[in-house]
DNA sequence: CGGCGACTTGAAACGTGTCAATTAGCGTGG
DNA sequence: CCACGCTAATTGACACGTTTCAAGTCGCCG
């Protein structure tokens, strides 16, 4: 039952809250509460009854989650793989919102009402976790700890929005995909997902494309670019950062 | 004292939530929020100690109104004028993430934090209401009916971030242009700050340029094929709208 | 072996940015 | 009240980054 629980480190709650306020994002407050949400899943009342009742699902890559409009009753919460939200245009253009990584929310809107209000896929293989809504929100106004880890991670995916809004509006190309290398490249190891510099890479480049809002051409080619200055490197589906000093370089301001 | 609430129409508090999901933002969920708070710091106790302590500021257009990293212990709201809230790089570039109308939190991180995590200007001037922070918080968690008025002001505000992220990864500069004049129309009309399809224009080419991740250029060259096309009128810091259909035909997917 | 999707690469087109010159608008002080 | 100086907005010419279109390679799976 709890193989997951195995892929994340385990990590007191407040230790990234100084790195917070440097670069915004890339905090550990999805981890924190996600643990405290499984261990209140784990006790039980007296007449062995959850506090908080979950199920755990695992579906294949390329399965949707959520769709944005319909109605659920419950919040889904990644155990292991990745996933993506995004919003879709009827012509087919696509903007990806955010990866989701073990440990994340799907969607903190699901925790307030019945709709998730962006489209959530799994991009690999992906198992997680139901938590069921009313007896979530019950909880969270019970346990004032659990609430202000709720709000740290509320407040955290706002500062992710704002980040992304920045990308996309005063960005280069470059710059965008520098960045998301690295976010990605803290983001797992605070998961402990990263084997020295190498972790496992599933996006496909049309995916990489939609998140940074280029095309899978120029994404194509600015990769290319990294591989060719030695920046990064790519094989199969794991990717090695060869030069995290000069993506960081081009990912901040000059 | 209360010269700000005849500013806003009186409106009940569910009235917007299907044009919600046509467009995912545009709700008059602030407003109703606005009005609750209002009436929570109006009512006493019985020594006569308001049950939400809040006070009113004015400022002249042009000064800030929050920094992202300073401390505070109250949460403003606009009660008149325009704000906007941003993100700043070291080298000048700059991301509006959003402009602030009276009814509006300036920051939803504040209910949360001491810190506003953007920086928040006065466009215009502004008055503006500071409610206690730690007082709301027992506020929420003791009327339910409050908090979940808050909780959607907050889904909203997440929807707007996304649609946000859509606009400037994903649409043209037309279209980017277009759809930011008519939510302002929206947005305006809700709080009775419309006369006929005219409205009071306070912004600056250049805000509107760091609005839409365009150069101050560009937006000068898009607004006057606007105006030639007979779209818009603008004269001194008045907008009127002339054709509504046009820019809802360059703003929606084509 | 064939077919298909993911990626790469080149050439050309396009949208938006940059630079620069000019005009219009507006508050200030003489 | 006008001259001044400042900032905002307009316009043109050109440069640049990114997209588009198209052809070709590679690897994978049936």
């Amino acid at each position: 039952m709890m193989k997951t629980s195995t892929l994340l480190k385990e990590i007191d709650s407040n230790e990234a809250s100084n790195d917070f306020l440097v670069s915004g994002g890339c905090s550990t407050h999805d981890l924190s509460l996600w643990h405290a949400l499984l261990e209140l899943s784990r006790k039980r009342s007296e007449h062995d009854a959850p506090l908080l009742s979950s199920a755990e699902h695992t579906i294949p890559a390329n399965t949707i989650i959520c769709h944005p409009t319909t109605w659920y009753d419950v919040v889904p919460v990644i155990s292991s793989g990745w996933a993506m939200s995004s919003m879709m245009l009827p012509n087919g253009r696509q903007q990806i919102l955010s990866f989701l990584l073990p440990g994340e929310i799907v969607s903190t809107a699901l925790v307030f009402g019945p709709t998730a209000g962006r489209l959530i896929q799994a991009i690999t293989k992906v198992t997680y976790r139901t938590f069921n809504r009313s007896e979530l929100k019950a909880a969270l106004s019970k346990h004032p700890e659990l609430f202000e880890k709720f709000s740290k991670v509320w407040i955290n995916e706002r500062s992710e929005a704002d980040q992304l809004a920045m990308d996309l509006g005063r960005r280069s190309a470059d710059e965008r995909l520098a960045r998301l290398i690295l976010k990605l490249m803290k983001r797992l190891s605070k998961r402990d997902m990263m084997q020295g510099q190498t972790f496992e890479f599933p996006l496909r480049q049309h995916q990489i494309a939609d998140a940074t809002g280029l095309t899978p051409v120029h994404v194509s080619r600015v990769l290319t670019i990294f591989r060719r200055k030695g920046l990064i490197e790519i094989d199969g589906r794991m990717l090695t950062i060869r030069d995290e000093n000069g993506l960081h370089r081009i990912a901040s301001v000059k």
